[in-house]
DNA sequence: CCTTGCTTCTCCAGTCGCTAGAGATAGTAG
DNA sequence: CTACTATCTCTAGCGACTGGAGAAGCAAGG
């Protein structure tokens, strides 16, 4: 059985953010020693990680839910889990899309800078007048 | 001088925003009617604008503030203007690198499914163990 | 036995940029 | 005068943590 600072370091995942988990549900309540301290079976750590693996992956906590409570379920059918990627790629991918853009008219803005005063400055002068963007929406 | 539903209206921002940018001092306070209602001044639509534009780049509120300065004033040099639309263009392709990384795995993930039980899931798989992973970090 | 220093405990507040709601008042049209 | 709309203030909530205060447990050294 592990103390929460060694579960902690073998899962990559702070103490406090372990206590959060627990705190939402997402972790199951440990079991405490004589003097109050949580303690881990062994297989805590997977979970972590997997919790960890996810949150990289930018999957929401109820989301990370869903997919934590498939993979104790081995048997089950896995269209929801697939599911629940496909959702978050779409995701990605319309972020990356908004940020492209800003990228772009940054890019624009910063080139169109002539190191001089403000009057005279493309990125004040393209934030001043919307008129002047590539993309009506960003 | 205009309500603060018109200004809401001209300036495509919301009236509880508008409000939220009073309270943090990013918008000025404006003069009151006899009836305690906030009344601006046409110009405001433009400062406004301005925000709204900026916010849609990403930019923090933080350098909005020193942006809009930065308008009032068009006689300062534009170097401090240039060095935030460089930072903030930098968090960009930071933030589209780091999700062009996670849409790579989930690409993979959604292809390595099986589509049948989540024991051969290739999402719940490499969720599992990180090793799949192209990346070492996300 | 006592101290030192590390870990852990609980609880609460703060982050960011809004957004939503309650309950009260002002202004306008009929 | 009555509806109805617009606006007012104040408070709390979102998501996913993160940090701090102050107290208590625990192991090792003297």
């Amino acid at each position: 059985m592990l103390p929460i600072g060694l579960l902690a370091k073998q899962s990559g995942v702070k103490i406090p953010t372990i206590r959060y988990y627990e705190s939402i549900g997402l972790l199951p309540e440990p079991v405490r020693s004589d003097g109050n301290r949580r303690l881990y079976p062994p297989d805590a750590v997977r979970r972590l990680r997997f919790i960890r693996h996810a949150r990289e992956l930018g999957f929401e906590i109820d989301a990370i839910r869903e997919l934590s409570r498939l993979a104790e379920h081995p048997a089950e059918p896995c269209c929801e889990a697939d599911r629940l990627a496909r959702e978050r790629l779409a995701v990605i991918e319309d972020k990356i899309a908004r940020l492209a853009a800003q990228r772009e008219e940054l890019v624009r803005m910063i080139g169109d800078c002539t190191h001089g005063q403000v009057a005279e400055c493309g990125v004040i002068d393209v934030l001043d007048d919307h008129a002047k963007c590539l993309h009506k929406e960003h």
